[in-house]
DNA sequence: TAAGTCATGTAAAAAGTTACATGATTCT
DNA sequence: AGAATCATGTAACTTTTTACATGACTTA
């Protein structure tokens, strides 16, 4: 079974969707740790399907085309439980920010501190969606975040890591780019000191 | 251009490497922001000599075998500085925990307590070996990290996202193992406040 | 002598992206 | 009339991983 494969379980547990249910929560929510395309979704779903981990039946509608609503089967269940506590092997982190930044000894400073404020930019805005995620989560379903067996603690348990990424992406941003600029924090504020020549 | 090009010519531009020898940067230090196998390397060494980046030299050994040592052109050079302060197109995360994470609620307590605890372990251990690195050319290479348009400090730059990476994920898989044993910060120690039943 | 490192490649398979293909309905 | 959404698929291509293949030299 392949990891896509048990993210389509992990949706279908919640609630029966049809594959373009699925393709939509790969972009928002469930897409922030994990995403796939359409083309990839349905090869996946007849897969499932031939394993016996889903079910479908064809919901006939009148405004809309018909559509597959997929259910999990127990076997897809139980394969599902078993797979989420068993060690993820460690998969090797691309990341073509921080690949770039490797060679930034190679840029013009003034390009460099623009790329990084842009990108200290985007990870802000991103932290601010899962903030607003977070607040109205908390508010709103504050009695179920009580129960950590639920549904709602574990989206709210994967919106956490988001925050926590996205704020500690920025700020490392903001730190090349301060540095770059020559307004590292707790520095004077002028640049080019020139030193040995 | 592929990325993995553009890793490849990131390293050449700092030292001459042979096929061998890239592979292992690729394992260690680059390896923690991007990374590939000698088999992908390889043929793309090829494509970026067929493409003008890259030019090899035989260097023949008596104690081992012989290799090619290849080395960067100003073509190369210059494709690398255009691609360095380009924005990158953002990529999906694909992150397993995270995606496990979203389907805790169907796990034993005890087991999803254990995996995060034995994650928190693996970033932690990771961490350390970044405060390692950190500290050692914090000492050795004090002069180098003062000037940003050093590669030195370009190294130190990914480092310090490195740190901040792991360190937060650490944090996070605490936060998580703590919250299911029943032991969130500032709350009662006792578990299983069983309500509404 | 067996395991490990140095050294370079190719082949096959899996995973993921982009493009091709179709068609109904709804909204502007 | 044209764009957008709902809905499902396949084909081609790119990227990445795993496996196949070879061989010299070194260390235990």
């Amino acid at each position: 079974m392949t990891t896509l494969g048990y993210a389509i379980l992990g949706l279908l547990s919640r609630e029966d969707l049809s594959g373009y249910d699925l393709t939509q929560r790969m972009k928002g929510r469930v897409g922030y740790f994990w995403s796939a395309r359409h083309s990839q979704i349905y090869p996946e779903l007849a897969r499932l399907e031939d394993g016996g981990y889903v079910t479908h039946s064809v919901v006939e509608q009148t405004e809309r085309p018909d559509k597959k609503v997929y259910e999990i089967t127990d076997e897809g269940l139980g394969a599902l439980k078993s797979w989420v506590t068993r060690s993820p092997e460690p998969r090797p982190i691309r990341d073509e920010l921080t690949l770039k930044t490797y060679s930034m000894w190679l840029a013009e400073p003034e390009e460099a501190v623009k790329l990084f404020r842009e990108e200290e930019l985007r990870h802000e805005e991103q932290l601010a969606h899962y903030e607003e995620i977070r607040a109205w989560m908390e508010s709103e379903r504050r009695e179920e975040l009580g129960r950590t067996d639920s549904p709602e603690f574990a989206t709210y348990a994967t919106l956490r890591r988001g925050i926590g990424y996205e704020r500690e992406y920025a700020e490392w941003c903001r730190w090349v780019a301060d540095s770059v600029d020559g307004r590292k924090a707790g520095e004077k504020k002028d640049r080019g000191e020139k030193r040995g020549g």
